[in-house]
Order: structure tokens, then sequence, then C-alpha cells
RNA sequence: GACCCCUUCGUCUAGCGGUUAGGACACAUCCCUUUCACGGAUGCGACACGGGUUCGAUUCCCGUAGGGGUCGCCA
């Protein structure tokens, strides 16, 4: 079930509800009842219940445990006994409920606190089990004395340790690795690689493997093994998760994921295929989709930029040019444009020239690329055809 | 200030009285190789500190230190 909290009116937008549900959607995390889904036990906005919260709130009335404030801000009048939480995490917790202020349910203008409408939702709404931040873990004994005042059986607990920065600090929502959007959405993630890490932080499944999927991860969770300590945000670690999954996409999916990415960049994308053959071509040397545009530019545009290091590749043998006509003449010959015919040129080509392979593939990934890292030689070539691949070759022979 | 949770390699962790303290990420080296990566191999690297309990503590108990959290008419 997905309930909204958002009996804070100022500070809860219809931005933020729609922030949260797109978030939970892309991870994949999905819901029987609530928003956009309905189910008998709504509405699902808090903001939508407080004709329920007005009944509860009479009903404590009536058991005299509430007062009222002079501004009109509305009490809930504590008994003042220990009060033990068995949380399925940190175990029984007791506290001691002496020093407290009592709690206020309602405020002068009407509008109710979290942790009473929390409550009474939980009721209302039949949850059985509350997992949750460990910073609640210090309020629960208010909630229970709240269940307890309405006659009501608390629910399950399990905190959770918070997850830190990587240095050790509180993360906050502008830390890295805490807004869905703006962390991994925008930071080319893939949804499953992001769910699968974050469900590692806190929690270890027995499993031999770690690249597990949401499924995988659901059968294999046991609330009770959850951890007790903080974990912080690792990046990178984060990021070798995805690049597992990045590589293990199909051709066509990978494609897919990467166009928002692709088509912010501005490159090319008429010839379907050969962007995606592209997009395949670099699967294993990036870990993020953000980075495929800048790997792929001179596979897809006309024109491209030869690099310093590929300038001095180039200029550094006084042989690059005759070499690179030798090549041009074996490629011009090939009647199949594809990597391993490309691959038996270039071979035929040194040999001809009477050089090793090793010697050649360096001055024609220049000249191709105008880069000195990439995909393998034979697959640049293939992708960006014959026409460009001759061309290219002749021009590096001015440099 | 009071109260609560926590403490194993740099990070995520396995461990639940007797282990050469294991794995993953990162890092380093080597192999593979036209490059950059991938992949494979090896290495580096930890029980916060001090007391107990015990034949024996990473493991159980108590302190100390450190980290996190709560004490709202925020959620």
């Amino acid at each position: 079930m997905l309930r909204i909290e958002d009996t804070d009116g100022a500070r809860n937008t219809a931005e933020a509800s729609a922030g949260i549900i797109k978030g939970l959607r892309w991870l994949g995390l999905d819901w029987d009842e609530g928003p956009e889904i309905g189910g008998d036990r709504g509405p699902y906005f808090q903001s939508q219940r407080k004709a329920l919260y007005d009944a509860h709130l009479a009903r404590l009335e009536q058991a005299g445990r509430l007062y009222t404030e002079p501004n009109g801000a509305v009490r809930l009048r504590f008994l003042r006994q220990p009060i033990t939480v068995n949380d399925q995490v940190c175990g029984a917790v007791t506290f001691a409920a002496t020093e407290e202020p009592d709690m206020t349910l309602r405020r002068p203008d009407g509008s109710y606190i979290f942790h009473f409408v929390n409550v009474v939702d939980d009721i209302e709404m039949g949850i059985t089990h509350v997992i949750r931040g460990e910073d609640h873990l210090s309020n629960t004994w208010k909630h229970i004395e709240i269940f307890q005042a309405l006659g009501a059986t608390p629910p399950v607990y399990a905190h959770i340790p918070l997850i830190l920065n990587a240095d050790g600090s509180k993360m906050s929502k502008r830390d890295a690795g805490s807004a869905i959007e703006h962390s991994y959405i925008k930071g080319g993630f893939l949804p499953a690689a992001v769910l699968n890490y974050l469900a590692t932080l806190g929690w270890t499944p027995r499993s031999e493997r770690e690249l597990l999927s949401a499924a995988e991860l659901t059968a294999l969770f046991d609330p009770t093994e959850i951890h007790s300590a903080n974990a912080r945000f690792d990046l990178v670690k984060c990021q070798w998760f995805n690049a597992q999954y990045l590589r293990a996409l199909s051709k066509e999916d990978l494609y897919q994921a990467a166009l928002p990415f692709l088509r912010e960049s501005g490159l090319p994308l008429e010839d379907e295929a050969r962007a995606m053959a592209a997009v395949d071509s670099v699967r294993s040397k990036v870990s993020l989709l953000s980075e495929i545009p800048e790997w792929i530019g001179y596979l897809l545009r006309e024109e491209i930029q030869m690099g310093e290091d590929a300038m001095q590749k180039l200029r550094g043998n006084p042989q690059s040019a005759q070499l690179l006509q030798v090549l041009h003449g074996e490629l011009s010959a090939l009647a199949q444009w594809d990597a391993l015919s490309i691959q038996g040129a270039t071979a035929a080509a040194a040999a001809k020239a009477a050089v090793k392979p090793g010697a050649l593939m360096p001055l024609m990934r220049a000249a191709l690329s105008g880069q000195m890292r990439g995909p393998d030689v034979p697959v640049i070539a293939a992708i960006i055809g014959r026409e460009h691949s001759l061309s290219r070759l002749s021009a590096a022979q001015q440099h």
C-alpha cells in the first residue's frame, strides 16, 4: 500500500508527491493499493482523511486523555509508564517516558500532527508491519501510547539504520544517492542496479551472488536480518552494480535505456541500426548510461575531432601516410564490409607493408576515431561504414 | 543537557566462545590485448580502546571514546 503523508500543507505539494510516485515506479516498486491504483481503504492522501482523524480525536476526548492549550492546541496526556518497543531490528527497547512533554495531536488551526494521523491511518488501513528509519525509534513509544489509548494493537516494528554519506555525515535530500530523479535517473543508472545496490546497504542477502533481481531479493529478504548499524553510501560500488547490469542488457534494451542521453547530446540518430551498434560497441567501456554519448560521437557524426594523442600517433611515425595508403587499398577492395572482413584486410595490409598488425592498428584507430581508446578497430570501421572509413583514412594521410 | 541505536579491512559486509578472521567494491601488480575497457590471477588491508566473565574472547557483560538519532504546534 502507498500512503502519501501530506499533512503539512505548506511543505507538501502536488509535485512532491508526484516525485515520490515517479521515483518508486522508476525503481520498479509497485503497490496494490494507493494513488493511481485505488483500493477500499482510501483516500490514500492524509490531507483527505480529516473526518477520520476528527472521529478518533473525539474518542480520545471521551476517554479523558486530552486537554486543550489556551491557544487551542490539543494535547494527549501521557500515562507516564515505561513503554517497551519490541523492534525486529533493535530488539526490546524500553523508554521511561517520564521527561517528555505531552504530545500535541492537533494544532490551533485544526490541522493534525503527523504522529497522530499515522497511528490512526495504521489502524484504519490495517497496517501490520512498520519498517522505517531509525530516526523514528525514539518516538515510537509515543505512537504505541496512542494505539493503546485508542484500544488498538500496535503493528510489528522494524527500525532500520539511516544511510550516511561517504564521509559518514548525515545524508540529506541534496546529497548524492539521495534523490531518485537527480542522483539516479539523470545520473545514467539502471533501476534494477540501483535497487540491487540499495538493498545490500544495511542487509546482506544470504546468497552466493550479490547481483540479484528484485524478485530474488524479495524471496531472500528477512526483516530480522537487517543490520543495526549505519551504512555509508558508496557511489563507486553503486556504479559497479550499474556496469554489471549494463553489460547484461540486450542490444535493444541497452539502446532504449541510453536513448534519453543520446537525444540530449544531440547526436544524429536517424540511422537507428548504426546508433544501436555504436551503443553496443561501448557497453563494456562505461558504467553509466550518461557516459555513452561521449564515447560514440565519432561513430555517428560526419566530422571527427582529432585528439592531441591521436595526432601525435599519426605524426610520430614517418611511415604513417604510406601505411594508411596500403590499408586504404586493401579495404577498398573488400566485397563485404563487416568487422571480420575488415580484420582480414587489415592483416593483409600489414603483411603487404611488412609490419606487424600491432603497428598498423593504432594508426588506423587514430585515423578513424581521432582517439586512442575505444572499441576494437574493425568494429569501429564496420559501424562507420565503408565510405566514411575510407575518407577518414585518406584525410589522415595529410596529417 | 537527557534518552535511544550503533562500532570487523578505505567502503559494503561474513562471523553468532576455539577460524591462517572469509567475500565484494576500491587500490596495486601480472596475464590477456592494436588502444581503452572487460575478463582471469595474485597482492594490499580490519576485529575502536580499557576492564571483566572464561581454560580460551572479534564473538558475552560493564565502562570510555567515536558515529548516528530523538527530545516540534516538521514529516
